[in-house]
Order: C-alpha cells, then structure tokens, then sequence
DNA sequence: GTTTAATATGACCGATCGGTCATATATGAG
DNA sequence: CTCATATATGACCGATCGGTCATATTAAAC
C-alpha cells in the first residue's frame, strides 16, 4: 500500500466513528483535521469533497460491521448457534460494533430524506441481512435442525426489526433492558421451531 | 392567543416538519425564514436561540404523534381493537403522521450523543409508549378479553421495537412491504392470545 | 544520488452560519 | 383617540463553513 492508500485509509478510520455519532451534516472537515492531525489540503488530496468522504466512511462503516457480524456468525455451526451469535453481536447498543451505534441506523435515518446515495448504500445492507438471516434459518430447515413449515422469510424480517428497534429503545433511554427482553424472547420463538 | 403567541405556534408548526426531515444540525435559522416567511429578528423574539426553537419543535412533535395515536386508539373500546389501531397508526411509514418519518426516530437518534436535553425528551416518549401499550393489554387481561398469562410488558416493548425497526427498514428501503409482513404478525400474535 | 511525481501544508476565499440591534410598525389597554 | 409596549424588520457582526492553491516536503522509481 503507497503512502497515498495508507493516509487515505488512515482518514476513513479516524472519521468513521465522528461521523456515526455526530452525523454527517454535523461533522465539519475541521472535525476530521482534528482527529487525523491532518492539514485540510491534505485531506483534499485524497477525498473530492465532503460528499466524497462521507461516501468512503459509510462504504467502510457498514463494510465494517457486515464483516464483525459475519465473523461472529461463522464461529459456529449449527444453525440454532449462528441465529444466536447473530442477535448477540448486533444486539448489543450499548457497546456498538462502531462507535456511535448501529451506522445503518444512524446514518439510515438521517439520509433518508436528503441524501439518495447514502440511502440507497443503506438500503442494500439492510436487505441484505434479512437475506442472511433467512439464509441460515433455510439451511437449518434442509440439515433438520427447524421445522420445515417455519414461515422464515417473514420471521427474518421480524428479527432484524426488532433488534434494530431494540438498539433504537436502548440507545435513546441510555438502558439496554429493553433489548434483553428482545433478545430472550426472540431466542425462545427460535427454540420452538426446533425440531 | 395574543399575536405573539400565535406567530410563535406558527413558527413552531411551520419548522416542525423541516427539523424532522432534515435532522436540527442540518436545519439553518434561514430555512426557518423562509418557511414562516418572517424575518431573522422576529424569529429571535419567540425564541432565545436555535436550540430554544429545536427544543420547542421537539416538544411539539412528539406531542402531535402522541396526541395522534391516542386518538386512534381511543376510537375504541375493545381491547383488541385498540391494539390493533395502535399498531395501523404508527406503522405508516411512507405516509407518517409527521411528515419526515417517526419524530422518536429522527430526533432520537440525531440527539442519542450529542444533545441530552432532546435524548431525554424522546426517552420519555419511548418509555410512555410501551406503557401505553402495556396498559391497553392489561386492562384487556382484567376484562377477560385476553389470556391472563400473557408476558405483556414484554410483548408490548416488542410491539413497539417492531414497528419501529418497521418503520426504520421502510424508509430506508423506500418499499413498505417489511412493515406491512411486521404488522401481520403482530396481529397474529395478538389473536392468538385471544380467549 | 537524482529527479519527478505524489503528498502535505496553511494562508486564503466567498458563502453561510447563529445571533444582535437600532429602528420601524402594529397591537391593544386606557 | 393616545400611548406604552409588543412585535417585526433587515443590515450587520464575528465565527465557521466547505473548498482552493501556491508552495514546501516527501516518496519512490531510476
């Protein structure tokens, strides 16, 4: 990697967690300087603009989680266990994957009237889970671990929204109660489709 | 109302869906002008500064959608029903009661880290909410309309986080068919606890 | 080591930000 | 009506915004 890749990466990081928590409008390119020990100039060498930047932080932010959600999931190997170690990785607002929180919430919400490029980013991921989560209830079904009947598509829909909800609850009211009575109930409705 | 108070709710009412589309750090003092077709001075007579007007607009909103909802529900006397209105009035994400989406959402997650005194006001709607909720299945318990070992704290915080995960999903992915499978199930679960 | 291109610097730009204030106008109590 | 007060105006302020550029420094190919 030349040095040019390095401080470009080097910049992506740093910024990432001041715009998960403080939003993108909110973040200003002195904001960036400060946490990189960066000129401006410099940090216009690398990104176009503003716009540019915040593209390059979202790509890598929910890049990033994807792959600490996946990583999680891919320790294990039954289907009841990687359903599991999903909600207990995502689930988890108070000790986020990223600083700031959930970036498909905090960056979701506030793009999604204003910014269609950041939106549509958004929207992949979050079809996206509900696909990886369906994806390993389905195997589950085929190796017999759920019943076959398990309406799995429309729960998956259902798991996502609640610890989205749930990390939504959690992080406004500064208590992740809330998100334990989530997660139990949503492990006991996996349990019964055990077979 | 004297004219003072009345330019003040216009203000309020006017920036009410500006703040909530575009998030507080992105709205100017400017856009507020030009929606109230005030000058920047007669802002400034009704509001002490850009907080003070956040603030107030906060307030408003999340009493506007909470005034709502009870209206719904209360166009109801069996308990069923009123759960069932519950959940057809706040899960309208693409037609919301506030235009820009669900105000707990938007400010919620703006002000989670950065602003206190919003993050609590949103945290006191948070928390009344599934009580509501709660109260409405309790009282149905006591009139025999629903079984009485129903677990309905719980439930009704996953009603909740369920619908706004819902609600999230669907504006992100600008398609409101996730809120529309959520909404089903909610009602089924809620009819199978019927006696 | 030489040399050229890549990278970094910080002063600088016009625009816009939140906020103030002297002044003008409208309100409403008497 | 009179007149004191409440309300509205818009020019103006310093600070900060995103972004540029001439210049200096560093990297790396040869």
């Amino acid at each position: 990697m030349s040095k040019g890749e390095e401080t470009k990466q080097l910049i992506i990081e740093r910024a990432a967690p001041v715009f998960n928590t403080r939003g993108i409008a909110a973040t200003a390119m002195s904001d960036i300087m400060e946490v990189t020990k960066l000129s401006k100039g410099s940090l216009y060498v690398h990104f176009t603009d503003k716009d540019n930047l915040a593209a390059s932080v979202v790509d890598y932010s929910l890049s990033q989680l994807s792959k600490k959600v996946m990583t999680a999931v891919n320790r294990h190997s039954n289907a009841k266990d990687r359903l599991f170690a999903y909600i207990d990785v995502l689930g988890n607002p108070l000790q986020p994957l990223v600083a700031g929180g959930c970036p498909m919430m905090n960056f979701g919400v506030e793009a999604d009237d204003t910014n269609q490029a950041i939106r549509e980013k958004v929207s992949r991921l979050v079809k996206q889970s509900q696909k990886t989560i369906a994806g390993i209830i389905h195997k589950g079904i085929e190796e017999g671990v759920f019943k076959p009947d398990w309406e799995y598509k429309e729960f998956a829909t259902m798991l996502f929204a609640m610890i989205e909800g749930g990390i939504m609850i959690s992080r406004i009211t500064g208590n992740d109660s809330a998100m334990k009575t989530i997660k139990r109930n949503l492990k006991n409705m996996i349990t019964a489709q055990l077979l």
